[in-house]
DNA sequence: ATTAGCACTCTGAGGTTGAGAGTGCTAACG
DNA sequence: CGTTAGCACTCTCAACCTCAGAGTGCTAAT
C-alpha cells in the first residue's frame, strides 16, 4: 500500500485523469480536467499538480504537448483507494436484483460443477466484456465422497470418483479379464471403507504408505486394490474455464492483433493461468494485479482482478478477470466480489 | 463440378495465379507468371490469357494495374481439379512416417476420448497453421454399453452411461431418499437387460413407447426406471473440439482483428459449427467449402476442408479445418483426409 | 497467333504543411 | 505565498502532393 503519501488536491487529480482515460483512452490535459471535473483551479494549477504526478511517476506523458496517462503505478495509487473505499461501502455497484437472479440460477444448476463454470464466465464476461476465468474447486482438495468400478468390454474398467463438492471424474482403465465385477465391487467397498471422506491428496499419500505396508503383508486383493485406485487417481488435468476472448477483442485496447494473440496463448497454456491464479489466490477478498506487477511475462500489460471463492471458510478456487491495464478497476473488482460471493453462497447450500 | 471448361493453356496459368498468390498475398502479374513459371509465352500473351480468366469470374484485379487474385470461383476450379488428381494420387504430401508416429500416438490415448480429441485438434492445426475442429461421435447414435446409478448424498444419484465407442457422460439428479442403492442396482440392471446395444437415440423413441404402455400397466418399479432413464439420456451438449486460433491470428489474412473476432464467434457458437459440419457430412471422402459457398454468414471469406471418419463404414464424425480463402487447400486437403483416416483407423481397433 | 512497345492508370511511400492540443515558464495578482 | 493569465514552444495528426514502380490494355509489327 503507498496510500497517504499524497495530499487531497493531488490524488484528487490522479482520480480525476484515471477515471477519463478508463472512459476513453485520450491522454487526459489539464484543461479537460478543469472543465470536467469542476475543482476549484485553473487549468494552470492542474498543470503543476500533473507535473507534480508525473515527477513521482503516477502519470506520464506519451509525448511532450499530450495530456497525461496513468502509469501502473497511478493505477495501484488509484486501485488501493478502491479496495480502502470497498471494505467499507462494499459492493454497492452490482444491482441487488442482478444477484438474486444470479444466485438463483446457480442454485438451478449447481449439481453439474462444468456446467456451473461455464454459466459463471460466460455471464462475468459478458457484463464485463473482460476475459474471465474461473478455477473450480482443486480435484486435490476434495474430499472423496465415494469411488465406483464398473468392468467395460472384457478387459476394461472404469472408475468413477466422486467427491463431495460433486466433482466426478471417470477414466478407464485396462485389467486383468480374470477379475470379475463382483471384484471391483468388493474392491471399491474397501476403498470407500477406507478412505471416503479424506482429501484425494491425503489419500494419495495414505497410500504411498499403505503401499509399502501391504508389501510386506502379501495381501493380494488389498494391495491389488490400492493399484487400481492409484491408477484411478491419476486425474491430473485441472479444468480452466475462460469466456469472452471475442468479446475483450472489442476493447481498443486490443486493435492490435498481436495482444490478443499473447492473452490466448496464456490462456491455452493453463499451467501459466493455474500458477497466476494461484498466487493471488491466498489472500482475502478481491486481489488486483496490475500490468506489470504480473508476474507472466506474456500477461505484463494487462490487469487481473480476482477472488477466492469459499465454501465455510475454506478457499475452494478462483474467479478472474483479465482485462487491459486501463480496466475499470471499480467495476470490474465489484463484479469479481459479487459473483465470487455468490458461488461461495451456492457451495454452501449444497451442504 | 465445372472442369474441363478451359484450355490446358489457361487453367496452367490460373495454377500459377492460385499458387502463387497462396504462396504470398499479393496480387500477381503477367511478368511473375511469365519469369516464375516458365511458359513459353510472352508477358503480353499472359497478360491476354488473365484478361479472360478475369472475364468468366475466375480472377479478379484490386484495382486496375494491379495484379490478379483469384475468386472464389477460381479457387473452385482449382480446387476440383486438385481433388480429382487427389483420387488417383491420394494423400501423398503427408509423409508415412508421420502418420505412422500419430497413430501409435492415437493408439495410447484411445479410451479417452476427449483426450484424444484435444490431441487431434491440437496437432492438425499445429501442423496447418489453421483452426481446426473436430466432432467426436455423436453420443445419440453410440450404442449403449452399460448404464449404472450410484446414490449420492441420500437424496441424489448420478448416472453413468458408457457407450461402446467409450463414451462416458455423467449426470447428477434429484431422487426420492427412499430409493435405496439396491433398487438402483435393480432399475440398472433392468434398463441394461432392455436396451443395451441400441445406440442411443433409438432408446430416447424407444422409451417413449414405453412410458405409454407402462402407464397403463402401472409397474411401478418400471415406470420409474424409464423416468429415470429418461433424466439420465438428456446429455445434449455435443462437444466440439476447436484448436489454432491463436496460431491463425498469425497469417497476414487475418491482420484485421474483425476477421478473427468473427470466427471466434462462431466457433464459441457450438451449434453454428455444429450445423456447417453435419451438412458437410454426408458426402465420402474430403469436402471443401470456399468462402461465400459457405452457408454460415460469418464464415463467407473463409474455406472450410473437412472430412469425415469412420468406423468401418460408418461414419461416426467430423475433422475440419478452417482457414483464408487464400489457404494451401493441397496441403489442407491431404492432412485432413490422413488424420481423419488416422482416427477412423484407431476406432476400428478398438473393436 | 504471338509479341514488342508504349501510353495510361493506380498504389503507396515519402515529404510538406498547418491546425490544434497541450505543455512549461514567467510575471502579475490578491 | 499559492494561484493564475498569457505566451512561446513542442508535438501529433490529418490532408495534401508528388513520384517512382508495377502492371495493365491496346496497337502495330512479326
Amino acid at each position: 500500500m503507498i496510500l497517504n503519501i499524497l495530499d487531497d488536491r493531488s490524488s484528487r487529480v490522479l482520480y480525476a485523469v484515471v477515471e477519463s482515460y478508463i472512459n476513453k483512452p485520450e491522454p487526459v490535459g489539464s484543461r479537460f480536467v478543469t472543465k470536467k471535473y469542476s475543482f476549484g483551479f485553473s487549468s494552470a494549477t492542474i498543470r503543476n499538480i500533473m507535473a507534480d504526478l508525473e515527477e513521482i511517476g503516477f502519470l506520464s506523458q506519451p509525448h511532450t504537448s499530450a495530456g497525461r496517462v496513468p502509469t501502473d503505478r497511478g493505477y495501484r495509487y488509484y486501485v488501493d483507494s478502491l479496495l480502502n473505499l470497498e471494505k467499507a461501502i462494499s459492493s454497492s455497484e452490482m444491482p441487488r436484483e442482478f444477484m438474486n437472479q444470479f444466485s438463483k440460477r446457480l442454485e438451478q444448476i449447481k449439481d453439474d460443477i462444468s456446467g456451473m463454470f461455464s454459466e459463471v464466465t460466460s455471464t462475468l464476461s459478458s457484463i464485463s466484456n473482460y476475459v474471465s476465468i474461473a478455477l473450480p474447486p482443486k480435484t486435490e482438495k476434495a474430499t472423496l465422497n465415494r469411488i465406483n468400478f464398473i468392468k467395460y468390454k472384457g478387459d476394461h474398467a472404469v472408475a468413477i470418483l466422486l467427491t463431495d463438492e460433486g466433482i466426478i471424474k471417470n477414466r478407464i482403465f485396462k485389467i486383468d479379464p480374470m477379475v470379475k465385477q463382483e471384484d471391483l465391487n468388493r474392491i471399491a467397498d474397501y476403498l470407500n471403507s477406507e478412505y471416503a471422506g479424506y482429501a484425494l491428496d491425503e489419500i494419495r499419500s495414505m497410500l504411498i504408505q499403505s503401499m509399502k505396508r501391504e508389501k510386506a503383508q502379501w495381501d493380494k486383493l488389498i494391495s491389488r486394490a490400492i493399484n487400481i485406485f492409484e491408477q484411478a487417481l491419476s486425474f491430473t488435468e485441472e479444468d480452466v474455464f475462460v469466456s469472452g476472448l471475442d468479446d475483450a477483442m472489442n476493447l481498443p485496447d486490443f486493435s492490435d492483433i498481436s495482444k490478443i494473440r499473447e492473452l490466448s496463448k496464456a490462456i491455452k497454456d493453463k499451467h501459466v493461468i493455474i500458477k497466476l491464479l494461484d498466487e493471488l489466490s491466498d489472500a482475502e477478498g478481491v486481489r488486483v494485479m496490475i500490468g506489470n506487477e504480473n508476474p507472466v511475462n506474456e500477461l505484463k500489460g494487462l490487469s487481473v482482478v480476482a477472488s477466492t471463492y469459499k465454501e465455510g471458510n475454506r478457499p475452494m478456487g478462483i474467479i478472474a478477470l483479465i482485462g487491459p491495464t486501463r480496466m475499470n478497476y471499480s467495476k470490474a473488482i465489484s463484479m469479481v466480489d459479487v459473483i465470487a460471493k455468490c458461488v461461495g453462497r451456492t457451495f454452501d447450500d449444497r451442504k
